[in-house]
Order: structure tokens, then sequence, then C-alpha cells
DNA sequence: GGTATTTAGTAGGACGTCCTAGTAGTTTGG
DNA sequence: CCAAACTACTAGGACGTCCTACTAAATACC
């Protein structure tokens, strides 16, 4: 993941730099350009680790929101409101899942239209396996203090509740 | 971009609750998960705006690279190191900014394999229009005080330095 | 100088994300 | 009770990202 030669200055700090000569918003700018990368960087990572496994990053969030479950199921549409992700990209994941005999997918017993995804028990155990390397690895958060954490997600939180996530 | 129906709770904090009956590394887990969702909605929001100029905000950061540039041209894999990405997507997005007709490439003078990406007039006029959009959307970032959005920055700084982006 | 290695870029493919469109069920309202 | 509206999901495609080859050119090293 790491840069082959690391370039002898933060490349966001010197766009930064030149923006301010033009254009305003130089703290928004900035801002957005390091949540961008740091994003990349962590999901990089986080597949990095999760591939030993045979799983991306997105398919660990489904299979562990299967396991907060308390069937351990739920409808397609379900879990596209909970992981926040568009309707399509649930089918594609759940597509891998069963391929991988991670999840089967079951016509609801109540609805003719919805699906039921449910983890099996490899899911299960493989979930537990890809946690403790995970957690081990701190979700590749490396030397963010509890502190620095904290203010992360509370500085996102209005964020993302103005972005109509919930209410 | 919003959600038709936002849920009555915030998902991530749900999952969190669920997440520490079972594993540790709660805040790391909590982090990562609003950084992506938070990635998710700002750079879905920004391709919302750019759409109206026929653009990316990949595309739109690789045309702003090519304007601080001394001569308005860099070699893709110039352009690569800088915006932290890899050569086979400088490749991809600087074919479909030509096709656009906002760059042009040409072979290096001084170095048969590597190609010049220059930007033309359309292109610099493309990108004041559409910098002019997102200032003025504030780049999505609704809200942030400035000391929030330096919190932002602080925060991720040394995950993207140790990272191996810069020294 | 001539070969070996490194470097720049492209080709093709996997993945996750989104979108639009379409199908098949369910619910609603007259 | 039947048609209209809505809902759940799938199909197919665009885009950006990464990866693994592969080609061609430049550089290094005898």
């Amino acid at each position: 993941m790491a840069r082959k030669k690391p370039l002898p200055f933060d490349p966001i700090d010197e766009a930064s730099r030149q923006w301010g000569r033009r254009w305003g918003a130089v703290e928004q700018m900035r801002a957005v350009t390091s949540l961008m990368r740091a994003q990349q960087i962590v999901i990089g990572e986080l597949d990095d680790i999760l591939k030993n496994h045979g799983l991306t990053f997105a398919r660990f969030e489904a299979l562990v929101l299967l396991t907060f479950s308390r069937r351990g199921s739920l409808p397609l549409g379900k879990m596209g409101e909970r992981l926040q992700v568009h309707p399509t990209s649930v089918t594609s994941i759940v597509r891998r899942l069963e391929a991988a005999g991670l999840v089967t997918r079951t016509p609801h017993p109540d609805d003719g239209r919805a699906v039921l995804c449910e983890i099996t028990t490899a899911g299960r155990e493989l979930v537990e396996a890809a946690t403790a390397d995970l957690v081990a690895a701190d979700f590749a958060l490396h030397g963010l203090t509890d502190e620095q954490l904290k203010m992360l997600w509370t500085v996102l939180e209005p964020l993302r509740h103005s972005a109509g996530d919930f209410s």
C-alpha cells in the first residue's frame, strides 16, 4: 500500500498552498482531500487484511450485520438501509457471499418480493476470525488515541446526520 | 443522495453498541465506519455538483493539479504521485478527460516512455466554473466550523503520514 | 557497446459504488 | 374485487479503484 518512494512533502499541504492563491475555502478543500485519501488508505489496509479470509470490507460489514440480527438473517432491503448502500450494491455483495458459502438466499416467507439473506455457520466462523485480525490491526488506525478516534466520529457525525442518514 | 426514509437511529451508533458486546476496539470500529460513510456522502455530493460540468471529483482533481503546474502539463506518472492513485487509475482518468477535450496527450519530448498530459483552454475554463460551484457548496462539508475542519485534517494527517504518503 | 534492470504507460479484469430500467409481488382505493 | 400505485429485487452499464501482466524506452553495468 505504501508508495514506493514517499514524496518529500505532503501533497495535500502543497496543493492547499496553491489552492489558497486562487480560490477560497482552503480549509474545506484540505479537509475533503484528507478525508478522501485517508479513506483510501484505510480501506486498502482493511481489504488487504481481509483478503486472507477471501473477504472485502464491504462483505465483512454485511456479515457482521447479519450476526447482529436476531435470527442471523435479514431481507436485502433492510441490509441496504443499515449498511447505507444502494440496493443494487447489496445484491452484488450478497451474490459473492453466497458464492463463497457464507450466506444463503431464500425467498421471504411472508413477502414474495423479498429475499432473506441468512449467514451460515461458515460465515459466522469467518467473521470471528476476520474480526480478530482487524481488531489486532487496530482497524488500520495506527497510533490514533481514543481521544482522536472520538474526535473523528464527533466531527463526522453531524455530516452524516445532515445527509439524512438518520434522524 | 439522502435516504428516502432516514432511519430512526444512527446505524453506526447502533452497530457499535452491538459490537461492544462481542468484540473490542469499539472506538476504532466506530471511527472507521464513520470515515467510510462520510467519504461516501461527501464524494456523492461532490460528484453530483460536478455532474453538471460533465466531471467527477477524480477528474476534477486531475484538472486542478494541471492548473497548478508551471506549464499546465505533467507526465502521467507525476500525476499519479501527486494524486496518490495507482498509475492505471491515471490512465483511466486522463483518457476520459481527453475524450472531453479538457486535456491533450502528447509524447514526452525528453522521454519516449512518458506521456505528457496538458490542460486545454476549455479545461482551464471548466475548472474555474466547477471550482466556483464546489466552493459555493462548501465542498459538501455543510456546517463544519473551521475549527472542526482543521481537526479533521489534524487527526488524519498522521494516518496519511504513517501510510508512507510523504516524509 | 551490449545486455540486464528499471521505469512509464497500457491492456484486461475484479470489485464496490451508483444509476436507470424492468419484473414480479403487495398494498391501496375506488 | 380489480386496477393503480408502490415496493423488493435484478439486469446491465458507467466510473474509479486496485492488481497482474505486458510493451517499449531509458539507464546501469559490465
